[in-house]
DNA sequence: AGAAAAATAGCACGACCGGTCGTGCTATGC
DNA sequence: GCATAGCACGACCGGTCGTGCTATTTTTCT
């Protein structure tokens, strides 16, 4: 079995460990065990804890890019596509397979005071993600779709509150309606921002 | 030196460690260490980690209710108070003296997956959280400061996004800008929800 | 087929984990 | 003045942690 073959199982347990037991709940012993590995065979892969937890935070935006990003993509540029690509954001992980929750959202609450490489990374992960955001909410502003005087960072930053408390009500308080109560805060949102009333479309695409 | 006396200094050290590692970075030798306890010492007052980690989410509540929901009592009832409440409410921990974030939040995110009795309590919690911040904006509605037809879960669902996002700004990403952007969101939530306009009232304050 | 190189396993380490034990101390009730 | 009860101690349990070092296997290249 070729390296690459063992690295890939390795970041396809260790990712689902991630999701569920978040960074510090993480070990060695039980990503090898996960990927069918000795402790020291997956310690010739990542040189160590830190590193280890980058790779898996970095496979997890390599999916989450592949679950969200690229098929949102897909949607004509604009409101349609912020959309949708919020749509696919919400609850992306359990989509993606994965049997816990977002590890990046479990990490900017767990690294809060934890310096060092791996927090860093993880800054640098969210912020590319809101540069993404931004990127595409000026696009629809641009296009048209949205209020021309609309304040991006701000609409940016409340759209990840509904994402965060998405997240808590649907994996943690197991709320039935945390999807219907995400996307009407959505519409909201996107109210106030200038887009064009949206009455129940595809309620069930 | 009393037992209760040792009980008090174990919470207030214990909770500080908590508000920056969380619980599963948390560890019966740290605490015992940080209360000048030997770890047996500790383990004669609480009789498992779960119940250390219980007593200490307990003790964080009772600091909230005293740093944000006893001085909010003291403003006027209806939307006063719920203002006062949600401007006390984000970014609480620092001003009640510990090092780190909100432990229920980082909790939330933390116990995703993991079932046992630490869940169940965080659950209870958080229920009692929301229904308090329920029961403020009713007093609201009823007092006529907001819209009749509010739908209430939906506005304390959105308003716990808010803070959410503000922790995360405040204490991850370190951004100044944190606690404008959360009352920029606040207001715009309030003013959805009916509230007259506030113009920079007590922007200083 | 055989040598070179890469990949994985085995093993040992010191530290720390949650938890238990027996043992004193100290304050209180009789 | 003495028994009792609770608090705190240090030592220690089996286990797991992250991390090295050394074999051994497997692949690759000649």
């Amino acid at each position: 079995m070729s390296a690459i073959d063992t690295r890939a199982r390795l970041l396809d347990a260790g990712l689902d460990l991630l999701s569920q037991d978040g960074l510090s709940g993480l070990s060695l012993g039980r990503v090898a065990n996960a990927a069918g590995l000795s402790k020291s065979g997956l310690f010739a892969h990542v040189r160590s804890k830190d590193q280890l937890e980058i790779a898996l935070l970095e496979a997890g935006t390599e999916l989450a890019r592949r679950t969200v990003l690229v098929p949102a993509l897909q949607a004509a540029p604009g409101l349609t596509r912020l959309r949708v690509l919020i749509e696919l954001w919400l609850g992306w992980s359990v989509r993606a397979g994965l049997h816990g929750g977002c590890p990046v959202a479990a990490a900017l609450f767990e690294l809060d005071d934890r310096p060092g490489p791996v927090r860093e990374h993880v800054a640098l992960l969210e912020q590319r993600w809101r540069g993404l955001l931004a990127g595409l909410t000026r696009e629809a502003v641009e296009l048209g779709d949205l209020r021309q005087d609309l304040d991006i960072d701000q609409f940016v930053w409340e759209l990840c509150g509904i994402y965060l408390s998405h997240h808590v009500a649907s994996r943690f308080l197991r709320d039935p309606t945390a999807t219907t109560r995400a996307k009407r805060a959505v519409d909201a949102l996107l109210g106030r921002a200038g887009a064009p009333d949206v009455q129940l479309t595809e309620t069930r695409a």
